[in-house]
DNA sequence: CTAGGGTTAG
């Protein structure tokens, strides 16, 4: 990339005078980023002074900082034959160009330049810009190689040794070249900058105490107070090893803050499955946030929580305000707002919402087709799929995913066959355990358990306890012991933890009479002393979250609902709902079947929501796990005879219970 | 008369 035009630096005529244009600026906003025609003569308008190398380095500065850092260089090498004397201002900067563009051949062009020129290694200003060019073009060896060359490195050059280890992945060099910095022991060597390069590298990594001992560094020479550190804590604290949340919520609470404070702290919360914290600490910030207001990256982060929530009440209110902010059409605020639609159940809203964005990119896109595909409407989804391809993107590896995914979630199966192939032989795209996840699930569902396994053995990456899962699954459908018995084997290989799938086998097994298999199933999770996770549904009611575990009494009305369920199960009982009372699942499961009433979460939530929502409104239930049989039977005639309508979402899909039927078509 | 560093959204 522009990497022939750099060298020599001999000397030729200053550029054409003729090229000022007398109107062009550099900032001007209608230059096209790909054109670095325009942004010479801008340069040239700027470099009033050829005769003065310090107006050129600027020039050089202001292209790159302009977002075009090929025009950046072209500029350095109209500089060095307008006046050599320009190198030594101009070098640096074109090597943060090189670097901004990537290009490593005008990198390296640049680097013997320096070399020749005498300023490697003796300029520190070239030094620290030529280190960071190599390691933004993936060079660690030869950013270490130069390094070694520098005589004395200052401060700056080390840290930005640090910060590009960093970005190369080289953690725990960068925290050790941060441990020799502090163990130099001049005051000022370890400023805000290399504690903030240390604290980066202490966020991506496992180890428990660094981001505290950052921090007890940081008070010890003062720098506390500094918010950008703060802010930077904050992420590490959570982040890094231990994922002390709480460590990071008490320094932020003693912290000045700043908007970045706030969103990095809701942000956390939220991406951690925190929703209630994340949506309290929300609306903390619009009240005592001390003047600081929210932005488009808040309501992204708010937006996020609604959607792993459910939260349809707290989602609209923030979708308000995304309109009242003129968000709407903000690419990035605009696709949090069709997650959470999609989500909480509104796909329509999601619709709406989606057709507002401006530039949609590729994750609107794959948003949108992922939120038709968890409500079953596969048909749509694969609309906005052809629509994609006409504005003219190209689908990639996420993309794909979601298209396969609506796929086997509507059941159409010549579609997810036509596309699978076609993503690896018309995209290049090497399908991932994921895609394979999506046609397992749709061939198994389909009844084509041979072709579903012969996948499996076929595919180049390792199959994932979900993969086989899959398959155990398809097999419970089709009753296909023989088959169920490889995958279990292959299954407990892998993910020895997951309770689900002993249940699932051991529930194969008894189907098939096989009582023996039962038997051992059961002794294999007593002796690998496995543990279910805790099913949970959660229910919004007037904006709060309420959750239920499976035989929960830890609500205050619990005395209530457990009353108004019983009569709610025989009340469908007589409608023809046959509970499901298979030991099976319950001798397996020693937590449930002591628990006093063995209700499923769902369907307390449910009770629940019966209770206490106006007649006629849409029930929402989100849950943490797969719906059980059992429950969705019941959920089912619970709309019959209610007239209610109910949405579940699970941990896979969409369920939408109506006059006694299911949009799964009782197919997940 | 310049240079080195970080955080948030998708």
């Amino acid at each position: 990339m522009a990497a022939a035009s750099i060298m020599p630096p001999h000397t030729n005529p200053p550029p054409p005078a003729t090229a000022r244009d007398p109107t062009a600026t550099v900032s001007d906003p209608q230059r096209h980023r790909d054109a670095p025609t325009p942004s010479l003569r801008a340069l040239f308008l700027r470099a009033v002074d050829p005769s003065r190398p310090s107006s050129w380095s600027t020039a050089v500065a202001d292209l790159l900082s302009s977002g075009d850092p090929v025009a950046a260089l072209a500029a350095f090498a109209a500089a060095l034959r307008a006046n050599p004397a320009a190198l030594r201002p101009a070098l640096p900067p074109a090597l943060r160009a090189a670097a901004a563009a990537t290009s490593l051949s005008a990198g390296r062009q640049l680097h013997l330049l320096a070399l020749r020129s005498g300023l490697f290694p003796s300029d520190a200003y070239s030094a620290s810009a030529l280190l960071h060019m190599y390691y933004h073009c993936s060079r660690p060896l030869d950013a270490r190689r130069a390094f070694d060359e520098i005589p004395a490195p200052n401060p700056v050059i080390v840290t930005a040794m640090a910060s590009g280890c960093v970005r190369n992945n080289l953690v725990y060099t960068a925290l050790s070249i941060f441990r020799s910095m502090v163990a130099s022991d001049s005051a000022g060597v370890v400023d805000e900058a290399a504690a903030l390069v240390a604290l980066s590298a202490s966020a991506r990594v496992p180890d428990r105490g660094i981001t505290g001992g950052i921090h007890a560094l940081v008070s010890k020479i003062g720098l506390d107070g500094h918010t950008g550190l703060a802010n930077t804590m904050l992420d590490a604290y959570a982040k890094g090893g231990g994922h002390d949340l709480g460590a990071a919520r008490k320094l932020f609470d003693m912290m000045e803050r700043d908007v970045v404070s706030w969103n990095t702290m809701i942000a956390l919360y939220a991406q951690n499955g925190l929703s209630t914290e994340a949506l309290g600490l929300y609306s903390k910030m619009l009240i005592v946030g001390g003047g600081v207001r929210c932005n488009a990256v808040t309501l992204s982060a708010v937006l996020l929580a609604c959607a792993h929530a459910g939260a349809i009440q707290a989602g609209k209110r923030i979708h308000n305000q995304v309109v009242r902010m003129g968000l709407e059409d903000n690419v990035y605020v605009g696709t949090s707002v069709v997650d959470m639609y999609s989500k909480c159940g509104k796909v329509e809203m999601a619709w709406k919402a989606f057709q507002k964005i401006k530039g949609k990119n590729i994750l609107s896109w794959s948003a949108m087709i992922a939120g038709y595909g968890m409500h079953g409407y596969g048909q749509e989804a694969l609309h906005v799929f052809t629509d994609m391809r006409k504005s003219g993107l190209k689908p990639n590896y996420i993309t794909f995913i979601s298209v396969l995914a609506a796929c086997s979630h509507a059941g159409l199966l010549n579609e997810g066959r036509y596309w699978y192939n076609t993503m690896k032989t018309e995209f290049g795209i090497e399908p991932g355990v994921e895609h394979y996840g999506c046609m397992v699930d749709l061939l198994g569902h389909a009844g084509c358990l041979d072709e579903a396994y012969d996948l499996i053995k076929e595919m180049k990456a390792k199959p994932d306890a979900a993969l086989w899962g899959a398959l155990l699954s398809a097999c419970r459908i089709y009753k296909n012991v023989e088959l169920a018995k490889i995958s279990a084997e292959r299954l407990f290989e892998l993910d020895a933890t997951n309770s689900g799938y002993y249940v699932l086998l051991s529930n194969i097994y008894a189907e098939a009479g096989r009582w023996k298999d039962v038997e051992r199933t059961r002794v294999l999770v007593k002796t690998r002393g496995i543990e279910k996770p805790p099913g949970y549904s959660s229910v919004e009611l007037k904006g709060k979250i309420h959750l239920f575990y499976v035989g929960d009494k830890s609500h205050p009305q619990y005395k209530e609902i457990y009353a108004y369920l019983e009569k709610l199960l025989e009340r469908i009982q007589e409608a023809g709902y046959v509970p499901n009372t298979g030991s099976v699942l319950h001798d397996l499961d020693v937590e449930e079947r002591e628990s006093m009433l063995r209700i499923h979460s769902e369907k307390l939530a449910v009770a629940f929501a019966l209770m206490n929502s106006v007649q006629g409104s849409v029930i929402h239930v989100i849950k943490n796990l797969r719906v059980c049989t059992d429950c969705h039977a019941a959920i089912k005639i619970i709309t019959k005879l209610t007239g209610r309508e109910i949405i579940v979402r699970d941990i896979k899909r969409f369920h939408h219970f109506k006059d006694g039927l299911c949009s799964c078509g009782d197919y997940w």
